[in-house]
DNA sequence: TATGAATGAGTCTTCATTCAT
DNA sequence: CATGAATGAAGACTCATTCAT
């Protein structure tokens, strides 16, 4: 890893719960300055400028996520249980303590939605990605006569997915731990339906 | 009303959608002036400051939307139609033709959740109503022995809102109506089995 | 005149030496800011960039000089004298004493011809109503049968602001005092032959 | 040639267009590296500063300037037609064809003068070679009867060189032909009347 | 109460130059 | 010698807010 590499690295690293807490608009290159303890030529010799430090933290958040998520799926051997890996995973908090200020792809399609439209581009594929991982799941379930040949994978991962973001947002505004159970209860009964 | 109540009410109309595309660190209060055509003394002469107007703007997205689902929702007999108003609206795009910039109270608590706890209690508050009042349209569904007396009222309402938030997320963010779809037919399915 | 113009009137006439010495790129908003005791904001509330600035500092650098030009003219009665004004006014350091940085149309044209084009079309304008003023009074002693009836106008008045523009340059240079006698010894002579 | 001889006049010959368009003030470092794709490091270590670069590069651009017109007056024969050649090369845009952006001692002249004493004295002195070049030809002409005995050398070559930088200045900022031709013209009968 | 000019700290970005490797 | 990452001052410009009129 080159010196130029291991200080990009860094950057993202450092500023990552940054921008996933105060937003885009919200962290200034100040607040860069200061994570990291360079200076602003630095931080510029390393990225064209604050969109693509934005860009490349997006994509660290986004990916260490889903690196988090896999971990605990490979754990599981049945794909129901894989798929109930993602009510845990949400109950314990073990996403939330590991990524400052929520889920990356929420936050980022939140503000990015209608002003930012090469962040916007990377929270949809990597929502793209994310849906295509528990269709795939889905799939395979389905082929492994684990869940009903009736079931569909695009839709039952859709729902996955918005019945979790929306939960996310829930819980995070409200701070009440009994509307995430509810949404992960029902969650883990749609599995279980499958 | 007053002069003064009716420039308040100009200003808030006039940056309704501002605030809720661009966010409210997005916001200037160089837009205000612009989108509303006042001066800045004009502005500050009606509110304390743009945290103010960010408050008032927010208050209006979220009533003017509560009053369009509840003007939607007067129509429907049963509390099952009441309830399925819910995907009807969203279906036919009926909020999202009167809110630029998607659900408020989505936006605003992912934007505001770390950095801006007026607006957070704000939103908090109106998510709380919201929940409120689906809890109460199946409460009464209970009684009236349209739903099955097992049904648990603040679960529903924090599920049906779970799904809907997640969706607006989504379809929003990858502007894919089946993905929509997927979802509300999936709510409306789950509305059927109250 | 109004605050605003009274404000911008001031930063036009504090910054003109400085543009025309410095030149677009050599002088900073830092420099304005200095130069007129003004904050930045206050600045950029009567300009919309530096550009207009430059701008506006162009035109009154250059309407000065054409100003104290037409002055000295119109002291003069016949068209003879009137063009034999211009070598006596470069002689005396008439416009030098007044203009600090030299010829405002010689400056602009040559630091915007590669880079700026609205300063070069400014620039351009005004030396193109410079040539018009001058052929205007080669035209009239032509009717007046002062000079020759074959006299071009433009031709000559090309002729003339070539020898003088020259001449600046030269001057500023080397500042050597006899380079620009040479010039308007010769200017003087051409224009005797008219 | 050494290793950095040949870097030098690597550096000086891909930006010696750079600086006679942008001028100094508009020449960036990084201009200069992206022009030779060489590192900073490298144009650190074989010139002190943007100010050695320049100077080597406005050196270059004159000497190219000078060699070109020498290689035309060297075709010709008497004095006379030596003098003629100055009108025939910038009509046939002899020079314009290998020196972007202009006479680099004019442009020189113009930024530098109140700004940077160096590369104005190395402007000022190459204006004077010029002039002494030509002075030379006109006293060359005198000496072998071609022009008359009452011609001044020194005179004569500040007024053919006042009239061609003159006229560069009008037909870059105008872009019209037929300016230039009036200054030309007029050059051409000048030098018949020598 | 309304105006809009002024404030000055803040924004993102580029500058010429240095120096450890 | 060359590299290229780092420096930090300076660049143009915008911000929310104030206040004399």
């Amino acid at each position: 890893m080159s010196k130029a590499e291991r200080t990009r690295s860094f950057i993202i690293e450092r500023t990552s719960s940054l921008f996933n807490t105060k937003g885009f608009a919200g962290t200034s290159m100040n607040d860069i300055t200061e994570a990291t303890g360079l200076t602003k030529g630095s931080v510029y010799g390393n990225f064209k400028n604050k969109d693509e430090v934005a860009l490349a933290v997006f994509e660290n958040n986004s990916t260490k996520m889903q690196k988090l998520i896999a971990a605990e799926i490979s754990k599981k051997k049945s794909y129901r249980e894989k798929l109930l890996a993602y009510p845990e995973m949400y109950e314990s908090n073990y996403l939330g303590g590991a990524l400052d200020g929520g889920c990356p792809i929420l936050n980022t399609a939140i503000e990015a939605d209608d002003t930012h439209s090469e962040l916007k581009e990377a929270a949809s594929q990597a929502f793209t990605d994310w849906k295509d991982k528990i269709a795939a799941l889905v799939k395979a379930g389905i082929e492994n006569k684990e869940f009903k040949s009736t079931t569909q994978p695009e839709e039952t991962a859709i729902n996955i997915l918005a019945s979790i973001e929306g939960m996310v947002m829930i819980s995070r505004l409200t701070g009440k731990l009994n509307y995430r159970r509810y949404v992960l209860d029902a969650l883990r009964k749609q599995i279980q339906e499958l």
